[in-house]
Parts: C-alpha cells; structure tokens; sequence
DNA sequence: AAAACCAACTTGTACGGACAAGTTACGGTA
DNA sequence: TACCGTAACTTGTCCGTACAAGTTGGTTTT
C-alpha cells in the first residue's frame, strides 16, 4: 500500500492519494497551468486502480486544484485550493426585491448604434441596441433611479414600448429568446449626478450618486442586455451578504 | 434502456437518470426528508448497473436535493436544487487584490464604547471597540480611501498601533485569536463626502463619494470587526462578476 | 427490563475490464 | 505547403464483483 496509512484510524486510499498530489502540487511539484501525469500513470506510481485514482482526481477538481479535460489530460488550475465567498442570496438585490417594491417607468425608447451609446457597449461598434430610458419610482411615487437600459437589437422585446413595467427585461429576453444569463458583471462607482438624470430624480445637478454598471452575459458568453442606474445618496444601499467556503465546498477533511 | 435517450445527442446514462429522480422529487412523488429507494432498488427498476445510480445520486448530492447516509439511505433534503450566485473571484476585491497595491496608513487610535462611534455599531452599547481611523494610500502616494476600522476590545491585535499596515486586519485577527470569518455583511451607497474625510482625501468637501460598510461576522455568529470606508468619486470603482450556478456548482445542463 | 448479539439492509471503498469520446501529433498525399 | 486520415494517448461512461463500514430491528441472554 503506497499511501501512508494510520492504524488507529484508517483513510480511504482516494483521500491520502488527494493529499499526497495537493500537499505536491502546493510544494511546486507541479506548476500551476501544467498537466498532471495521466491517470494510468498515478495508477502506476502510487500502485492503486484506475478508480482509486479518479476518485482522488475528482476530489482535487471539486476542491478548485485542477481541472479535467476529456482526451487531453488534468491541469492544474490553482498552487492552493482558492477560498471563495459565496453570495448568501439567491439574487442581487435589486434584479429580485428591490424590483418587486417599485415600477420602472419608461420615459424614452429608440435605436442606437454601440458607438452612440452614452454607456459604453461592447462588441461591434456598429451594432443595434434598444435603449430603454427609465425611471424606478417607489409605489409611493418618489423617484429613487435613472436608468438607462441598452438591449442587443436582436433581442428586442420591448421594441418601443414606453410605459411601467414590473418584470425585469433580461427576464423577458430569457422567455422569448431562449437566452440562459450565466453571468453578471457589475460595477458600483460614486458620481456626480449628471443634469438630465438629475431633473428625473428632483435632485441638484451634480449631487453625489451612486452609478451601478451591469453587464448580463449568456451562456454562449455574450452580452445581450446593459444596465447603467444612477441613484441619489440616501435614496439607495447595496447590501450583500457573502460566506466564506472553501474550493467548491469540498476539503480534504473528513 | 430505461431513462429517455435522444439518438442525435445521447445523454450519458447516469445524467438521464439524475434529471428522471429529480423530476419526480419535484414533482413530489417523493417527500422531502424521507429516503430514496436504495442503490439496489434504483438499479433494479432503471434497469442501470450501480455505479451507474451512484453517479447519478452524487449528482443530485451536489445539486442539492439529497444527503447520502451511510447504512442508512439516501434522503430528500430539498424539492428543487436551491439557485446561487456565487462570486466569481477569490475574495471582495479589497479583502485582497486592493490590499495588496496600496498601503493604509493609522492616522489615529483609540478605545471608545459602542455607543459613540460615529458607525452604528451592533450588540451592547457599552462595549468597548477599538477604533482606527485611516487612511489608504496607491503606492503612489494618493489617497484613495477614508476609513476607520472598529475592532471589538476583546481582540486588541492593534492596540495603539499607529503607522502603515499591508496586512488586513481581520486576517490578524484570525490568527491571534483563533476567530474564524464565516461571513461578511457589506452595504454600499453614494454619500456626501464629510470634512474630515475630506481633508484626508484632498478633495472638497461634500463631493460626491462612496461608502462601503462592512460587517465580519465570526463562526459563532458574532461581529468582530466593522468597517467604513469612504471612496472619493472616479478614484475607485467596485467590480464584482457573478456567476449563477445551481446547487453546489453541479447542474443537470452538459 | 436492559444489555448484548446477530441478521439484514444500506452506503462506502476498491478492484477490474471494456468501450466511447476528445485531443494531439505525425505521416502521407495532393 | 496545406490538408486529411490515422494512431496514440487521455478522460468519460458503464458494467461487474467483492468486501468494509454504518444503521436498524429483532431475538436472546442476563
């Protein structure tokens, strides 16, 4: 038996086999970004079987180690199993909640081409977007958001609709287009509230703000929709609560 | 073979049969909390081999929906697999990366009872926090944050400690005293930037900036640090990329 | 009545084998 | 030189067997 064992309280071969490679791989054996030897080469070295082997390998991925490709082998991704936080909701707060409280008013629609944006876009240049301008009023009326709304023409949903709305537009791209969101960028910034955005939310032009840029990418790794929301101070916080686990909820320990 | 297979594409067998368990439990034809038919009973009636039905319980164990128990059986611990974002870097961005290019300079040190820190703090009134006003500094030397720190008394790492610090605090915290960070609470908003803060951060006073109060919140569930920091405008944007995953990471989708 | 024992059932670990599917590199051909 | 086909290597899927380890319930013994 190749791996070390302890008498009084004996390890499955598959963990001190996972221990042996993340104690290597951590000590530099490997480099990060390099493949591992195949699995019927650990077979061999550490003198246990194929499923052994794939069980400690399975392991070492789900703890964020390495990274198995089918044909080519198992790269390592990471010198140290990564501690990850992990956002204690189901949804940022405002795509769920927050819209459930309030009404996106629509107050402007039309074309634009990426270049003409005031929000920067990515891709093409020359490509079509809906720009939705809106207002997010409280049920009591009170204006708490400016925003501006940039969809890929090609999902146009809401093709000059100008109106309330009260369902969230990637939403409405997900049901008519098939489009799977796989991912949000975003990006809090504080600002000085520019005078278009001001006079929609009854607030001095120039006062602090805050300026949230959200980009929703879809599976296939495009961007179909861009949000930017402007919001006076006081009128608006971000709140997030974030756990710490560690790799994919996986250790070593037992 | 029993579970549906599509000619064009085949499915593997033990995915087929993780999305046939999972449908029924949604569909309720097993409760949650009492135990599946065993590996035994499951090979017998999909007609699978048991490493088959084990790879598809593993599956479902990572979803989510069930909990695997030795000699026991496997039980339904939940109807439809709970949807998470999860951050999709290693830590907020200034718990590290940040930390790491800047310095934060203690401008000033002192002992004061909850009740009189200008952030609200949580718990008893009149415990004593240690409070540290500082400033963070690019390695340029600009200042780009205003904050101040408050640490409870009972974890003193830094008494009186006034100076430059690149390693955050709370980390010191956890290796004195043993204290775990399971979780951190984080709320941002648009704010008026206050004189002192201003003067700190060279920029007038009542421009517009942003605020980043942050809660951490030991394993047993008791708030040990809090801090405030204050970002003038366009020197400092928050970015975060979430990922939607179901479960734990694992999904039906190939 | 309580404790011990045992059988039956269940999941966990480990082995072996076979073939499918993906990747890469090399040799042959146009 | 570029393209195609193939071989070799690798991981993925699926099957089978055997025994270890944990749980539970019933029976026997004290």
């Amino acid at each position: 038996m190749s791996a070390d064992q302890d008498n009084s309280q004996r390890r499955p071969r598959y963990l001190a086999l996972a221990e042996e490679i993340s104690r290597a791989v951590a000590e530099g054996a490997y480099a990060v970004g390099t493949l591992l030897p195949s699995e019927a080469e650990l077979c061999d070295r550490h003198r246990v079987s194929r499923h052994t082997v794939r069980e400690s390998l399975r392991v070492l991925q789900e703890m964020g180690l390495v990274a198995r490709h089918q044909g080519l082998g198992t790269r390592i991704t990471a010198a140290t199993a990564p501690a990850r936080y992990v956002l204690a909701m189901d949804a940022i707060p405002d795509l769920w909640e927050y819209v459930k409280n309030t009404e996106l008013k629509v107050v402007r629609s039309k074309l634009v081409k990426a270049r003409d944006a005031l929000t920067p876009l990515p891709g093409d240049q020359i490509a079509s977007w809906r720009l939705l301008e809106a207002v997010r009023y409280m049920k009591s009326g009170e204006p708490i958001a400016w925003k501006q709304v940039y969809i890929d023409a090609r999902y146009d949903v809401v093709s000059g609709a100008i109106g309330k709305r009260t369902v969230p537009i990637y939403s409405l791209i997900e049901q008519r287009y098939g489009v799977k969101t796989q991912k949000v960028r975003q990006e809090i910034s504080a600002i000085a509230i520019p005078p278009d955005a001001a006079r929609a939310l009854a607030v001095k032009r120039g006062s602090s703000g805050l300026a949230i840029l959200r980009h929703y990418v879809s599976t296939d790794e495009r961007v179909f929709e861009v949000t930017m929301s402007l919001y006076p101070a006081n009128r608006f916080r971000y709140s997030v609560e974030l756990n710490l686990e560690r790799g994919n909820g996986r250790s070593l320990a037992s």
